[in-house]
DNA sequence: GGCTACACATAGTCTGGCTACATGTAGCAA
DNA sequence: TTGCTACATGTAGCCAGACTATGTGTAGCC
């Protein structure tokens, strides 16, 4: 996939793969991979940045928890964190339709 | 629609509305406005340097007209606009399917 | 002892759309 | 004839935000 095509949409990705369960921020990347059958290589620096940031908007909250000696930060969405994944459903919604209507014709 | 979206996608959108027509900039932007229920309305500072770089590359071609005294640069797809207009396409199914996927689960 | 996977983090870069501004014509209204 | 709006093109500089490169440290295997 083309660079920068993910502008914008990073944050949607973040709290998509959040919905519903409690991960870490290296079984965030390999969530993304997963689901997108490999197409989503997220580098570190790109993720645990959008992470902080998206805890200080208030969208996710985090603790620590230690596996097996190794430090971890877990996240999960907060009760706005899961409005703003409704919103950020919502915008992809028109984005696409926007977009796709113009392509496709 | 948030800023920033467009990111990578501007090019698609572009060649998508010269195809099969010409069109000079200004009426670029007003196709631009009237195929997406005017959701899209890229400011002449987005377009104008955009159409000079996809000249360069090779994937529009343009030459001067004058209609009532005001003079117009007209752009039309080359061979391989057209092209890159296909890839683009493609690219853009594989986009939606990637992030949709993620974001629809 | 060295390698790989796991795990987090940040400083700095770079891309590319946007803001703001500059220039000029045509036509209409006050 | 002055001013305003629509038409029409263009550039310089800004800035958001993802990425590169780098650093730190643990666990476990060979």
């Amino acid at each position: 996939m083309k660079a920068d095509t993910l502008r914008g949409h990073l944050d949607a990705l973040l709290l998509a793969v959040l919905d519903g369960r409690k991960l870490h921020g290296y079984a965030i990347i390999e969530a993304l991979q997963l689901r997108s059958d490999g197409a989503l290589d997220l580098p570190t620096g790109t993720v645990y940045p959008a992470l902080r940031r998206l805890e200080r908007a208030g969208w996710l909250a985090s603790e620590w928890d230690v596996v097996s000696g190794r430090k971890r930060r877990t996240y999960r969405l907060t009760r706005s964190g899961e409005q703003a994944l409704a919103a950020e459903r919502t915008e992809w919604r028109e984005f696409t339709a926007v977009i796709g209507g113009v392509l496709g014709a």
